[in-house]
RNA sequence: GCGGGUGUAGUUCAAUGGUAGAACACAAGCCUUCCAAGCUUGAUACGUGGGUUCGAUUCCCAUCACCCGCUCCA
């Protein structure tokens, strides 16, 4: 079997996980709705993360910040001047290059270019064009020096607050979720009385104006963000470092991500962001090849310390018990819940070949963990004759969990229906249940069958789904 | 944004300068139906906008979306 991408979006927009977003319009590039599956799962997977991560952590808490910052917030922080790239297409074979990167592979080659030994990722554009036409900077693909003028691309979306467009009015969606915390890291700190080493959670969308999205819902400019700002004295930072990053990794097994489809990778130095003294990847195995799931960096004081000069608020902690004040280490552990659930749909995605005496027959199942699959049981019907007894025990489950009621088509079918839904439980409901017998309790993966009596049939299903 | 490809029911694929057809899927009915495919019936498509033409799904142009590269890092 093997799996692709083609197939998991044809499943996802099947079953009704995802589907192309503003679809009747002739669609918006890189936007994605969320079916009612896909709702469930992703909601899941939220759910999943904030018991992990804030309700059973004894270091945790959680926030829920605006989206819309003050912009002196993406000043301090560095989104405003450095969460952009300057970029120039060469007029020959119109591929597009990053200025400042096209100049850095070039002073590699002629280190003696360089009059002043400044790093070109800090040089402003003026200087980046000047520099690729006084030394004829040849584009790597074709070899010559014909470039148009530097374009400044700013990954934030801006908008603006109040009725007039002015200048003045000018905000920015956030482009990450963590600097709502670190702006509220002393109002969380005082009310939540928390002691370092303590952490801050958040779930919620971040926007970024990605230049090339893409694979699915794997890159796109709207996304959700589930981010731990963890804060710690300094020199205790690559302790707990090590710490999040099993943390993580452990989370991701307990769900049923399998191991071998996932690995850590540390970052080279050269590879570290401006912010970061350490960083790893969780990376997981998609159909397209190893792609970045959950970003572990350590970001050093370098938030905190940036929001302790710009605003003048005192952002250094006070510990009574050794009577002194610091800026806290931060370790950040960061996550795309769209990217995420993508990583949990071509794990769970199997394709079963039932061929048997000769008679070719294949099912398609999502192997997803009970707690992230979108319906926990189904009642079915045998007959639709049956339905209006069984919907008694539909409405009884349903109070529990999320279930579905299907009587259409042969019960086969709709065994195979919830399969690739990644249903765990159908509970089926035969003329033996009316005149007082036992439903018949269906497992997705072993798809044995299991005799249970009306009143056993909720502590049964709870033992099973229980996480 | 640039280069290449694609665009017909939900899906896979037909046909056609003159009213678009099938299979699967979906829905209704029949059948005491426990692992898809039985019988009958039904709903649903030419991505969008222009142009050429008596007439365009078909030819031309533009646009939009998707896929593959450049880029990226949750």
């Amino acid at each position: 079997m093997e799996k692709t991408m083609e197939k998991i979006v044809a499943l996802a927009k099947n079953r009704g996980f995802v589907y192309p977003g503003s679809e009747i319009y002739g669609g918006l590039a890189n936007s994605w709705d969320y079916g009612p599956l896909g709702t469930e799962l992703k909601n899941n997977i939220k759910k999943a993360w904030w018991k992990k991560f804030v309700q059973e952590s004894e270091y945790n808490v959680g926030v829920d910040c605006a989206m819309i910052m003050n912009s002196k917030v993406w000043a301090a922080s560095g989104h405003l001047s450095g969460f952009s790239d300057p970029l120039m297409d060469c007029r020959s074979c119109k591929e597009r290059f990053r200025a400042d990167k096209l100049v850095e592979d070039y002073l590699e080659a002629h280190p003696e270019a360089n009059k002043d030994g400044s790093q070109p990722g800090g040089w402003d554009n003026a200087k980046l064009k000047a520099f690729i036409g006084v030394n004829k900077v040849p584009c790597p693909s074709c070899g010559k020096s014909d470039f148009t003028d530097i374009r400044q691309f700013n990954m934030m979306f801006k908008t603006f607050m109040g009725v007039t467009e002015e200048s003045k009015n000018a905000v920015y969606l956030r482009p990450e979720t963590a600097q709502g915390i670190f702006v509220n890291f002393k109002n969380v700190q005082r009310t939540s009385r928390k002691k370092i080493p303590f952490g801050i959670c958040q779930v919620g969308p971040s926007f970024r104006n990605e230049i090339t999205p893409g694979n699915f819902i794997f890159r796109t400019r709207e996304f959700n963000q589930m981010e731990l700002e963890f804060f710690c004295e300094p020199g205790t930072d690559m302790e707990w470092f090590g710490y999040w990053k099993d943390f993580c990794a452990n989370w991701l097994l307990s769900l049923g991500l399998k191991k071998e489809n996932f690995r850590v990778r540390d970052h080279e130095e050269a590879e570290l962001s401006h912010y970061s003294n350490a960083t790893s990847d969780i990376e997981y195995l998609f159909p397209f090849g190893w792609g970045e799931l959950w970003g572990i960096a350590d970001r050093t004081d370098f938030d905190l310390a940036a929001h302790n000069i710009h605003s003048d608020e005192d952002l250094t902690y006070f510990d009574q018990e050794n009577n002194r004040r610091y800026i806290p280490y931060c370790i950040e552990p960061s996550v795309g819940v769209e990217r995420l659930m993508l990583a949990f749909l071509c794990d769970a995605y199997d394709e079963e070949d039932l061929t048997e005496d000769g008679k070719a027959d294949s099912r398609t199942v999502l192997r997803l963990h009970p707690a992230l699959a979108p319906i926990k049981a189904a009642v079915l019907p045998l007959s639709k004759k049956l339905s209006p007894a069984a919907i008694g025990v539909f409405k009884e489950l349903s109070a529990e969990y999320f279930c579905d009621f299907d009587e259409t088509g042969s019960i086969g079918k709709r065994y195979r229906r919830q399969d690739e839904a990644g249903t765990p439980f159908c509970v089926t409901y035969d003329f033996d249940t009316e005149a007082g017998g036992p439903v018949t309790v269906r497992e997705r993966d072993s798809m044995k069958q299991d005799k249970v009596s009306l009143a056993e049939l909720k502590p049964y299903l709870a033992e099973r789904l229980k996480f």
